[in-house]
DNA sequence: GTTCGCCACTCACAGGGGAC
DNA sequence: GTCCCCTGTGAGTGGCGAAC
């Protein structure tokens, strides 16, 4: 019994961003009758639906149903999610987004197309939908928007059974619509509860930490003697150059490509200030593209800082015109930090002093779970935005972080016994790494975490950019770039980038890439070639994406990259799907208390009463390393010993 | 009628934040 | 090296009114 369900909405931005429900469409596959709620009949729909929801045999297909359905809570079940939505909806969105998952257009417009050659035109959608008097032409759209779902469930009919090949097992088929379900429908209903249940903020706190930057932001740029115009402006901020530092700007105070105006960029600004160090000149010849994340104004700014530089550069720069820069990074600093502040403000309900992030399940290229409204997966690390995140009322925050979780899935699928060894060893694979490239025994490396924690710390950061690039083809001239700091020459280097493909398996995991990639498989995927994760998760790859090339050190194509990617960071996003469902069937047969909150990629985090963080933690640990062992041991024939972090306390902050 | 500046708006893109 | 989200910028556009 299948039941289409979309609905419109209007943005009411005051107090805070809020969807106003306007309209509810249904369309029943039996009756072959499209039904149109407003607002006034909503409370009329909600005793059926929860009835028809109980039958074992019903279905709600949704497109992009989250907001949907988080909607339809809100206005319909005092915004108590419907236990009854669990099993019970198939969401289109998902389904064409795992099977073509390489297609950049994946709109319902596009697939409206595709299954039942119609022609949609979106720009009523963008309308005010609040208390609007529907035409004839409101009536068409809306009632199109539903009825199209035939054809997408024609379509699913069509082309079953979609079997595909796994790349990584003996096992021959997959089932696409099974595999589909398993690791993204069945998550629905919990990110709608999520959406709807909320994070606690202390809003306190962050109206403090708020003032903090503000007037830090505010005193540096007195000292600067900019104004925020002149400061956020390039027009400006070049007008305002050319009068108090005409010498920078003789100097070569970097410009933007298109309309000359000082540039602020990171990339050229860190060319421009390191242009006198004779290893930025080595750089420079070998005309790098400085695009690196580590050239961001807060690492520029600690090179500057830094008193042991290898090379001073202030030989360059005047002693004020140094001061001068260095002010102006740290002020870039504070307005970025102050900015995101703004932005978490923007989104709380102001109530409740709660954020509710829009969960996308299958938001990333690789099956990764994203979030936005505010991007909490962006939330930096620091203790100041991390504790701002706290548990509601007599309960407590449990967070678990896989560790080192994708060099352990490249080591699982490259073979790479040396690097599992280290692993089970309990050493840090980082560090160990380090010993080699410096030359130093690994425990006198690991001595500095108590010694010199900064220092170890930053070794440690370094080594694991440069462990996470080298995996995913990272050439030499890069990790030069990255290591431009510790004064390291341009044939150590190279030494070091053979020597990291030698000691770890990466090769062999590259060809196993190339053979994996290679495979077809049957049905829709006739025509391209296909990569998966250790679970299945498809990802397609069309011809030129550069097969030809793959792995041949002078060309590999941009898009190489991502192919030898993906079935690292989409298994480990597997593995982290896989928990959830299985902790959300603990749940309904309540062997476990505790509500999902937030999804990282490698961490977790769960809210439950606090005389039950111990009852909740162990199985949670336990779910995850044991679905993560099992899931990599199909991979790879020995024991794995996924290991997980795990903190509980009263903020997200406990683990960082 | 044309030109110009101003304003509001949209859009693409770069850059910066995060994760691994 | 990959994967994201959010913001600000600047180019482009179109409406409007003032000045020519």
């Amino acid at each position: 019994m299948l039941l289409s369900l979309d609905t419109e909405y209007s943005m009411d931005k005051n107090p805070a961003p809020e969807k106003i429900l306007a309209f509810i469409q249904l369309y029943s596959f039996e009756l072959h009758e499209v039904l149109i709620f407003s607002p006034s009949t909503f409370k009329q729909l909600a005793e059926p639906l929860e009835a028809w929801l109980q039958k074992p045999t019903s279905v709600v297909l949704v497109f992009f149903g989250n907001t949907d359905l988080v909607l339809l809570s809100k206005n319909l079940f005092n915004s108590q999610p419907l236990k009854e939505f669990s099993g019970h909806v198939f969401d289109f969105f998902l389904f064409f987004r795992m099977i073509h998952c390489d297609q950049r257009v994946n709109n319902f417009a596009h697939w409206a197309r595709i299954t039942g050659n119609i022609i949609l035109d979106k720009t009523l959608q963008k309308q005010n939908w609040v208390e609007k008097q529907l035409t004839t032409q409101d009536i068409t759209y809306l009632t199109e928007d539903v009825h199209i779902f035939k054809y997408f469930v024609a379509y699913v009919r069509n082309v079953l059974p979609l079997n595909l090949t796994n790349s990584w097992r003996d096992e021959t088929k997959h089932n696409l619509v099974v595999l589909s379900y398993q690791l993204d429908q069945v998550l629905i209903p919990s990110f709608v509860e999520n959406t709807l249940t909320g994070i606690c903020i202390n809003q306190d706190a962050l109206v403090q930490l708020t003032h903090n930057l503000s007037q830090k932001y505010d005193q540096t740029l007195k000292k600067l003697g900019l104004s925020q115009a002149e400061f956020q402006s390039n027009k400006q901020f070049t007008a305002w150059l050319t009068e108090n530092w005409p010498e920078l700007l003789h100097k070569g105070w970097p410009q933007t490509a298109t309309s000359g105006q000082c540039s602020t960029s990171k990339e050229g600004l860190y060319k421009w200030i390191y242009s006198s160090n004779s290893t930025f000149a080595q750089l420079n010849a070998l005309e790098l593209d400085a695009s690196a994340n580590h050239t961001s104004p807060k690492n520029l700014l600690s090179l500057l800082e830094e008193d042991n530089n290898p090379e001073p550069i202030n030989s360059f720069f005047q002693q004020d015109e140094m001061q001068f820069l260095t002010s102006y990074l740290s002020t870039k600093v504070l307005r970025g930090q102050s900015t995101q502040c703004q932005t978490l403000s923007k989104h709380i309900e102001p109530t409740k002093s709660t954020l509710h992030p829009q969960w996308m399940i299958d938001g990333g290229d690789t099956g990764r779970i994203t979030a936005k409204e505010p991007a909490i997966q962006q939330i930096p690390r620091d203790l100041d935005f991390r504790s701002l995140f706290k548990a509601k009322q007599n309960h407590v925050l449990i967070v678990q972080d896989l560790a080192m979780i994708e060099l352990i899935i490249f080591a699982s699928l490259a073979g790479d016994d040396n690097m599992l060894d280290i692993f089970d060893q309990g050493q840090d694979l980082h560090i160990y790494f380090a010993s080699i490239f410096l030359n130093t025994p690994y425990e006198k490396l690991f001595q500095q975490k108590t010694v010199n924690p900064n220092g170890f710390k930053k070794l440690r950061n370094l080594m694991k950019n440069v462990n996470f690039g080298m995996v995913y083809l990272m050439g030499v001239k890069s990790l030069f770039q990255r290591l431009i700091e510790w004064g390291i020459d341009y044939d150590k280097v190279e030494s070091v980038h053979r020597a990291w493909r030698n000691t770890f398996n990466a090769l062999h995991y590259y060809d196993l890439c190339k053979a994996a990639y290679s495979v077809r498989s049957t049905g829709l995927f006739n025509n391209f070639h296909l990569i998966t994760t250790i679970r299945g998760r498809p990802k397609r790859c069309s011809e030129d994406d550069g097969i030809q090339e793959f792995f041949n050190q002078s060309s590999i194509k941009a898009s190489v990259p991502s192919i030898v990617n993906f079935p690292i960071q989409g298994t480990c996003a597997d593995i982290l799907k896989t928990t959830v469902r299985v902790f959300l069937l603990l749940k309904q047969k309540s062997l476990v208390e505790g509500e999902l909150l937030i999804t990282a990629h490698d961490e977790i985090v769960v809210q439950c009463p606090s005389k039950n963080a111990v009852e909740t933690d162990k199985p949670l640990h336990t779910l995850l390393t044991s679905i993560g062992n099992s899931i990599l041991q199909s991979a790879i024939d020995r024991p794995i010993h996924i290991k997980v972090e795990s903190g509980v306390g009263d903020t997200w902050a406990e683990k960082a």
